[in-house]
DNA sequence: CTGAAAGCGCTTACAG
DNA sequence: CTGAAAGCGCTTACAG
């Protein structure tokens, strides 16, 4: 258990940063009357030593691990799949999990000193976080209080000291894109999610990758990203390529539920799947075994994902350092009835 | 809630007690060197006083409640319902939840007072189980510790002092089969999941109850449990019922994943839906929606059931007694393209 | 058994 | 912005 660099206490710590114990103290605090440098340095030290309140240290001696797991609304086979992952680790090493529901775009709103005073006071030792957005300074809030934090697939790019767990999304999309490519296909959509999520980012540009090895030009109309992962996201997009004048013969889209909505859309205008059009989505939830045809998707290993993720938080709890402050999981294609070769 | 003289700490307790404060700091660790009288009088004092450590201070007027979740894996449509009426209702009344996924089935193996000590130690104030077997002595190890339990759906017969929250079982059991009575239905079946969960006898009683109001007599060989509310029983109990001498035209599943099997069973012999064969579910999850055709389904509020549950036992953490120990919330038949009147 | 004294870890109020 | 000083609540070591 957790190598408790146990000294770590105000004292040590301003001898370390070369200051005082009380603006140790106010750092701790977030009180104001701190210069934005000494600060940081301190911060940094907090960090490192592992530092705990009495209140933490308290509950820490007393046994068990509890950690806060902040999760959007369970709708998707994503979110089910990571939850499960966690759950099932957490159960395994007896861990326990306070799990917050709050939709991940409104998490940067949360008062993150506030949150990460009562996790400190209540004990818990860290902080998972799935599709949320986290800004540096809520990340600083939990680290001053010697609360590590992981995150997985934020919807921002994360700041760059910030441990994040996820797949291998940039191979994946060029994946999915090759398979395409691989049938005969030329004219390849991109349907991507919250633009400036991580993971849409990196499955965007892996898609790219792969028309450039294959010498096919991009064309901005057929790149198009919505504000979520959702059906409406599919249905709007595949209006919008559908509607070209000069449609694409396949899209990739950057989720299974985005797939779905272009599906229906599909459906709609009476466009057959895979003969006129080939759909792949992304993550191998069960809506793609579960559709007709069958959804060709880039599978996420949700639940070692989100095993991973309690894991290598409970590695920062323990004060070690992570080998990368970014572990990427494999995706797999799985090929099933919605991509075929595209006709005439 | 406890009037929290605030005041109260060793100093002040010590000059109640007329003796020193490490006399009473000895007292409160349960330390050697205090005189058998000395100490009880202390103990009086401190409790009269509410006495917290600073610990306990903190949490207490952080004035958040902290309960503790079982419920099983996420896997269907019914879990996710319920689970995001607990979670977003707890995030609404700042309570913190605790989830542990264990399996419904074994939850009854688990050591009750082992886990009723980890609760009380750190700080949790109550248990809600979804799905779980809790035998009267686990109540009893919770109860004793002074944690209220409130289940919802539990697989066996609960103990009678047990609070649980559920949907109008029998009620959506009959509505469902007095729809397919309506439509001209005589040979009806139903498709039962985990035996002796109570909702499942009530489902079936309220199938029994519709079919003894039209008169229509029941029949042994289409009435049929699994072990479980799964696709899997949903498939073997279509076989069993399909192959009979005279099969039913509709079948009354009492989930919506056992009549996704119902239906997997029917496409792979080429008996059409509903035209050969009309199929009821219940739950009035999303994958009732999606299916081909969409299902008719009993809804049961699944938030709602979610939320009520926590809300209760909030009222008992708060000391007050439930109006009853079982409440019930009201089901709606959903009428969808999976069922219509019989042919021939 | 009891408590004065010293000490620990932290915070607060305030002088520079 | 920074820290010496005082103080708070509690514990520990030890003298009586």
């Amino acid at each position: 258990m957790a190598t408790d660099r146990s000294g770590a206490n105000l004292a040590t710590i301003a001898a370390a940063a070369g200051v005082s114990v009380p603006t140790v103290s106010k750092v701790i605090n977030n009180r104001a009357g701190v210069s934005a440098g000494t600060r940081e340095r301190i911060q940094q030290l907090i960090a490192e030593a592992g530092y705990h309140s009495p209140q933490g240290r308290r509950v820490r001696t007393s046994g068990r691990t509890m950690i806060d797991l902040v999760i959007g609304e369970v709708k998707h086979g994503y979110a089910i799949g990571v939850l499960n992952g966690i759950l099932a680790y957490a159960h395994g090493s007896d861990i326990d999990v306070v799990v917050s529901s709050i939709e991940p775009a409104k998490f940067h709103l949360t008062d993150a000193d506030d949150w990460a005073d009562r996790m400190a006071d209540s004990g818990r030792q860290g902080l998972l976080a799935v599709t949320s957005q986290l800004t540096p300074s809520q990340h600083a809030a939990f680290t001053a209080r010697g609360l590590p934090v992981v995150v997985i697939d934020p919807l921002n790019t994360p700041p760059a000291d910030l441990t994040s767990v996820g797949a291998t999304n940039w191979a994946g999309g060029r994946a999915a894109t090759e398979h395409l490519i691989g049938l005969g296909h030329r004219r390849i959509a991109y349907l991507g999610g919250h633009e400036r999520a991580e993971c849409n980012q990196a499955r965007l540009h892996g898609y790219l990758a792969a028309l450039m090895s294959a010498e096919i030009p991009s064309t901005a109309d057929y790149i198009r990203s919505g504000s979520n992962f959702d059906r409406t996201t599919g249905l709007a997009g595949a209006r919008a390529v559908l509607d070209l004048p000069e449609p694409p013969t396949a899209i990739f889209a950057a989720s299974d539920t985005i797939a779905i909505g272009v599906l229906e859309e599909a459906r709609a205008r009476g466009i057959r799947v895979p003969e006129d059009l080939s759909i792949v989505g992304f993550d191998g939830t069960s809506v793609a075994e579960q559709s007709l045809p069958p959804l060709t998707s880039v599978a996420q290993p949700l639940q070692d994902i989100g095993a991973m993720a309690l894991r290598t938080l409970l590695h920062l709890i323990d004060g070690q350092r992570p080998p990368s402050p970014r572990v990427e999981l494999a995706t797999e294609l799985v090929v099933r009835g919605s991509t075929a070769p595209p006709q005439g």
